[in-house]
RNA sequence: GGUGAGGUGGCCGAGUGGCUUAAGGCGCACGCUUGGAAAGCGUGUAAACGGGAAACCGUUUCGGGGGUUCGAAUCCCUUCCUCACCGCCA
């Protein structure tokens, strides 16, 4: 959420930026400029009335005291009088905050200067590309054959059990899993991250603060009973550690491995093929929470991190930077990684590595003290460290050999095998 | 699920309608003291919004929401959460 003084100030320059996202906010700053001169009006009067109130009540109060009933009663009712005048103040004044609030949320953050113009993915700029891509022997098989073929996942098992999307991996398959995510753990372990295992459900609080509601309601599972939310990432319970909180020290980093539970409503064909798109996959998240001087610094270092788990694990790649219109609603500047599975020829995202510099920590109330003693936002970070299920496609796929699936070297200590036969 | 006890500034904790502008303690910051430190002493120590160049002032906030009252941390209703014991259970 951006912050309305903010909006004041810089109307100018932020209907600009917002071009690049092809938003046209000019209508909403006005609206929302307008009610937040309304409600100051507001609010105004309403203290005024409020101070008035809160001497008589003294005054009543003292004449008590001092046994003159007949002098405090008579201020009894221009007291009753004011407070009716205030209620109806203080309420409007909370009606107008709320017409601002719901304004502000449909404003999306700003793009970073940098981030180029355009309407797609398509638009996209590759910033890195990793190589080489892979020569498979005749015969090459997609991995939702190589995952039947070697028994290491039974969609249909889960089709049964709970339905499309929501794969059983069994033996060296379920190893396989487990190892990666442990991997992936050491990994941002080794790299200064603090290990979390939140729970995987939270609650409506949470999820307004990362900003999943209230614009991707029907995205989640949600338990109507107790009104808990299914997580869609681990960002969401992470990032709400901070929730409210005045940070002492920068920067904090977490990582934490959860399952990711997405409705995905809409989606089908090849792209939901396999492991390609499911309602529960597991991710290993990284979280950084960073002074706003050196987000940016942090975000380089947070893409050159997840570049090196790719490199360990010897799967092509590239670096994309995000495009305006394929920014997220919340994000300021995003590098997507794809990696190359040669069994279906295609490059698949596997990380999203965004800042979102202080709009979530402005609904999130995430904040420091500066050097003057003033409270600042903070800007907070994150990516996925790595997202497993099109890893783990890409992985069998582009090692697929005529003896059996090779694993690469880094994750052989975790899995215990090095060839799947 | 049942019964009971609770939710108060960063933390502990007092507070049964106006003397609370939330006592007292701890912590933290600054100063005095000291060769230096500790102790001691003193001062300060929340956030949001509004006004103001600033100093500062006003309003709101004692889990959330609503009510009674001229006046609520305190009384009433409602809701959420925590703890204890019991039941069930990995």
């Amino acid at each position: 959420m951006l912050h309305i003084n903010k909006i004041r100030e810089n109307q100018e320059s932020y209907l600009a930026l917002l071009k690049i996202k092809n938003i046209d906010a000019a209508k909403l700053f006005s609206s929302v400029i307008a009610k937040d001169d309304e409600r100051k009006a507001t609010q105004q009067k309403a203290d005024e009335l409020l101070t008035k109130g809160n001497q008589l009540a003294k005054q009543i109060g003292e004449l008590y005291k001092i046994g003159q009933a007949a002098e405090a009663n008579a201020l009894k009712n221009e007291s009753s009088t004011i407070k009716e005048s205030s209620k109806a103040l203080q309420a409007k004044q909370a009606e107008l905050e709320k017409e601002i609030q719901d304004i502000l949320v449909q404003i999306p953050n700003l793009p970073h200067p940098s981030v180029p113009q355009g309407k797609s993915d398509e638009n996209n700029i590759t910033i890195k590309e990793v190589g080489p891509i892979p020569t498979l022997m005749k015969g090459a098989k997609p991995h939702w054959q190589l995952t039947t073929d070697y028994s290491l996942i039974d969609f249909e098992l889960g089709n049964k059990i709970t339905g499309a999307g929501f794969p059983v991996y069994t033996n060296r398959g379920a190893t396989l899993q487990r190892a990666l995510i442990n991997y992936f753990l050491d990994k941002n372990i080794n790299a200064g991250y603090t290990e979390y295992l939140p729970p995987h459900l939270v609650n409506e609080a949470s999820m307004f603060g990362t900003g999943q509601l209230p614009d991707k309601e029907g995205q989640m599972y949600h338990s109507a009973e107790d009104n808990l939310y299914l997580i869609p990432t681990a960002e969401v319970p992470v990032t709400n550690f901070f929730r409210d909180v005045i940070v002492k020290e920068f920067p904090i980093k977490c990582t934490a491995y959860t399952p990711c539970f997405r409705r995905e409503a809409g989606s089908y064909g090849k792209e939901v093929r396999g492991l390609n798109r499911l309602h529960q996959f597991d991710k290993v998240e990284i979280v950084q929470i960073q002074h706003p001087e050196k987000s940016y610094e942090t975000l380089d270092i947070m893409v050159n991190h997840v570049a090196s788990i790719l490199d360990a694990l010897e799967l092509p790649y590239k670096i994309l930077q995000l495009c305006g219109g394929d920014l997220s609603f919340a994000s300021a500047l995003t590098f997507d990684f794809e990696v190359y599975s040669a069994g279906q020829q295609r490059w698949l995202e596997v990380s999203s590595v965004s800042n979102f510099e202080s709009y979530q920590a402005n609904r999130l109330k995430l904040r420091y003290k500066d050097e003057n003693g003033k409270i600042q936002l903070c800007h907070t970070l994150n990516g996925s460290a790595l997202a497993l299920p099109r890893i783990y496609a890409a992985l069998i796929e582009n090692n697929q050999t005529a003896e059996g699936i090779r694993i690469p070297k880094a994750l052989q200590s975790y899995t215990g095998f090095d060839i799947i036969k």
